[in-house]
DNA sequence: ATGGTTGTTCCACAA
């Protein structure tokens, strides 16, 4: 079996002692980092390595930001999503581990609707789906995971009403992510878990919404054929949201067979 | 419509 999980840490280094502490217990073999909000050089990328893990670092000052760890060793790192030469963002690094290719994803959230944010992210969209058509033809295993700022569907989202009007909630958004799923991904917690409900990744810190259970579903795993072929679960682990220092969004754990 | 919180950086912006 093999066991990846994608977590939206919100500052690697203000997370520290949460992400070490919930290695050491859920003990991952691939772990997918969003929002480290460093540059690469300053990754606490020794603390990992110390817990055995190879690291696949894209950094940027402030905002964004991706990492892929593994226990097994990490290859043929791609550092971009291609189709884009002057987008400067960190959002995207991809590696093959034990003859898997894996992505972490940060997703641009789009907000606010009006401005350039939301075309970037409906662009962005399209450039994933264009890569994810060339993975496909590689008939080759791989996985899509991370923070995908979308809300797939109203049971994702514990108000739909209230988020209508929200880049990760509107309509253009939901298209570009089922054309996406419409390539022939599958989207592993809710292929899974076609009835739960309340099933979130995210609450805001603003609002009280973490102790009313309000929250959003915007964390996925997206699988090709040859993947979901060997999908045997996908939970939503929300034991770190619950810590002191908390990140917003809590880890999403993905198990493969071998 | 408003309010509310966290992280990084610099006294705003992104989420």
């Amino acid at each position: 079996m093999v066991k990846i999980a994608t977590w939206n840490v919100n500052s690697a280094k203000a997370r520290l002692p949460n992400i070490l502490g919930w290695l050491d217990r859920a003990s991952p073999d691939v772990v997918l980092l969003q929002e480290i909000k460093c540059e690469t050089a300053s990754f606490p990328k020794g603390d990992f390595e110390a817990m055995g893990y190879n690291c696949a670092v894209v950094g940027q000052k402030s905002y964004n930001g991706v990492a892929l760890l593994a226990k097994q060793p990490v290859e043929d790192i791609l550092d971009h999503l291609p189709g884009s030469p002057d987008d400067v963002q960190a959002r995207y690094v991809e590696a093959t581990v034990g003859g898997i290719r894996i992505a972490s994803i940060y997703l641009p959230n789009g907000n606010p609707v009006g401005t350039e944010k939301y075309p970037y992210k409906l662009a962005w969209m399209e450039r994933l789906r264009q890569h994810a058509q060339g993975l496909l033809k590689t008939e080759r295993p791989f996985v899509l995971g991370g923070d995908y700022n979308i809300i797939p569907a109203a049971e994702d989202v514990y108000d739909p009403q209230a988020w209508e009007t929200d880049a990760l909630f509107r309509p253009e958004s939901r298209a570009q992510f089922r054309a996406l799923l419409n390539l022939g991904l599958t989207e592993a917690f809710r292929a899974l878990h076609p009835d739960e409900q309340h099933a979130y990744t995210f609450w805001d810190y603003q609002a009280g919404r973490w102790p009313r259970d309000q929250g959003i579903r915007i964390d996925h795993f997206l699988l090709s054929p040859q993947a979901a072929d060997r999908l045997v679960e996908c939970r939503i682990d929300k034991g770190p949201r619950a810590e002191e220092k908390a990140s917003d969004h809590t880890p999403v754990v993905l198990e493969l067979a071998d």
